[in-house]
DNA sequence: TTGACCTTGACTTTCTTTGACCAATACGCT
DNA sequence: AGCGTATTGGTCAAAGAAAGTCAAGGTCAA
């Protein structure tokens, strides 16, 4: 595994946990994974561009760091939005509706919208009693939603 | 014997092996077989060619690797396949491993993967009776693998 | 014997790793 | 405030580690 891999996956991580935005100080992460610190830099340059859709800032001496944020803003911003409007109960009616929406939107493409309304189908849930059908959809939808935050 | 043909055997080896797909260091596989590592290139551009029903993607540089997939022609009729051989009940790491199987295969793309593992992921079925779980992760996989169609 | 296919190696291109040196910032001391 | 120094991150070029290309020559069956 080339060590490049291995800080991209690092900061990756970090962004994801922390919703979008990765804080790191150079030498520590240099040390931490056991390379130099210009590795950092390089792993930077050639992963989190811009056109990679990362902006980067840093800062020198004392405290400094180099922030990482992946540009998705809107489109996560907007999904978290959206898993956060779902309670603990989800109809599959209203799970369309909300598909529809994100496709209307361009937050997804028509094969991810089927494939994510097939997981919301009545048919999936026809083996359990009644009142627990609408708790696992939304379990369920959310879950999936989280992984379109990329 | 020709050398090419110990090659493209020794791919093919790899291939069958790994469901549908090789990555291969290109020095060291030609020092294994005895052989120049521009023969690797002649071999795969003879033989394993588009036309054929293969994929190459490559990666120069530390850390670099030739990968080779056979394109599914079959897909439609795999994934037929994997739907019939899920019972009532499916647990998560069995849903993990045919999703890696697919990806591995070339069936899906990683983020539909990704999504579709996070419809069979634990956190979603949390709150019904663990009696329940599996089957309704049978009947979600399903429905969502049956999408996959075209 | 000739044309298609195979083999080889010199040279090129791309990507990664490392280290020496540079630049900015913070902090403490006068 | 001004200065010196410690603490960071930035740059760049050289070396290393693969894979790609190409052309010259070899082999073999029709």
């Amino acid at each position: 595994m080339r060590i490049s891999d291995l800080v991209a996956r690092y900061i990756n991580d970090i962004i994801d946990e922390q919703d979008g935005a990765a804080e790191i100080r150079r030498n520590e992460l240099a040390t931490t994974l056991g390379c130099v610190p210009s590795q950092i830099n390089y792993v930077i340059t050639s992963r989190f561009t811009p056109e990679h859709g990362y902006i980067v800032e840093s800062r020198r001496g004392g405290g400094g760091y180099i922030r990482i944020t992946r540009i998705n803003t809107t489109r996560s911003g907007a999904i978290m939005h959206i898993v956060n409007s779902i309670g603990k109960s989800l109809d599959k009616a209203a799970a369309e509706v909300m598909l529809n929406n994100m496709l209307d939107r361009g937050m997804i493409d028509s094969r991810t919208a089927r494939l994510m309304a097939a997981a919301m189908g009545e048919r999936a849930y026809a083996d359990i009693p009644q009142h627990y059908r609408d708790a696992v959809r939304a379990a369920v939808f959310k879950n999936m939603l989280l992984t379109l935050i990329e």
